[in-house]
DNA sequence: ATGGTAGCCTTGCTA
């Protein structure tokens, strides 16, 4: 089973991008995340036109989070659980036969000391409940998305300059340590040990063809997943296309 | 050199 995560930043903006990806790399499931528009304006019939299933919630012009799949969605779950009053459309999750799978999108909490870095933090507290759940239920899952932190300092271009960054600050990355600690791992580091591996490079200052990115899009494993991962790996061609998402895709591919 | 780019339905906000 192929799982695949990507940020395309607008999807109607992207839809070309995104259909190529789909026939290319055949996800049997698809996260994305920034798709910015309401549900009612996702291109359905595009994406449904490449046998794929869509389950989506949205708002217009920011968040937005949707899951594609080759088989339809069960067991739906949107918005992320622990705050009724959380109206960002940034967390999906449902189960695809035996796995489940959410599409995230993390606050990107900057700048620090406003009430956004506040948001994000108590976000990150909702997520590590929420995982705690689910690892209760002894089921393989995997939490996709762009989690809008650096886990370390090899994972960004210039650590000084992003040293209080809010997707460098320590408060950010303890958070995201728990939920490893909770017994999720980072995909990607089970088959890449080396530095300066990056899913986005911004759109400003020639941060693509200087190769100055961060990773900060990540597949968490629960341990029922990770006993299975067979691979893991970024994409990077679709960033190097133009009119392309400011990140580019990562996916993993489970024995399952 | 405190810049630069992209998307949205904008004239600023978010990233």
């Amino acid at each position: 089973m192929k799982i695949a995560s990507w940020n395309v930043n607008s999807v109607k903006a992207r839809l070309p991008h995104l259909l190529a990806f789909l026939e290319d790399a055949q996800p049997d499931v698809m996260c994305l995340q920034e798709t910015k528009c309401l549900a009612q304006d996702f291109p359905m019939l595009e994406v449904k036109g490449l046998g794929y299933h869509v389950e989506t919630i949205g708002q217009r012009a920011y968040n937005g989070v949707a899951l594609l799949s080759k088989r339809p969605a069960e067991g739906l779950v949107t918005g992320l659980p622990g705050d009724e009053d959380d109206g960002q459309p940034r967390y999906i999750e449902a189960s695809f036969g035996e796995v489940r799978i959410a599409s995230v999108y993390l606050p990107n909490g900057n700048p620090v000391g406003t009430d956004k870095f506040t948001y994000k933090l108590a976000w990150m507290e909702r997520l590590i409940g929420h995982t705690g759940e689910l690892l209760k239920r002894e089921i393989p899952f995997v939490l996709a998305g762009d989690y809008n932190i650096c886990p370390t300092d090899d994972d960004v271009y210039d650590p000084v300059a992003f040293r209080d960054d809010a997707l460098c600050r320590a408060e950010a990355r303890s958070r995201f340590r728990a939920l490893l600690y909770l017994g999720l791992t980072d995909a990607y580091r089970v088959f890449h040990r080396e530095p300066h591996r990056y899913t986005f490079w911004d759109y400003q200052a020639g941060r693509w063809h200087r190769d100055e990115g961060l990773r900060i899009d990540h597949l968490l494993l629960a341990p029922h997943a990770a006993d299975r991962i067979a691979a893991c790996n970024i994409d990077k061609k679709p960033r190097a296309k133009d009119r392309s998402s400011d990140h580019t895709p990562i996916w993993c591919e489970l024995a399952l």
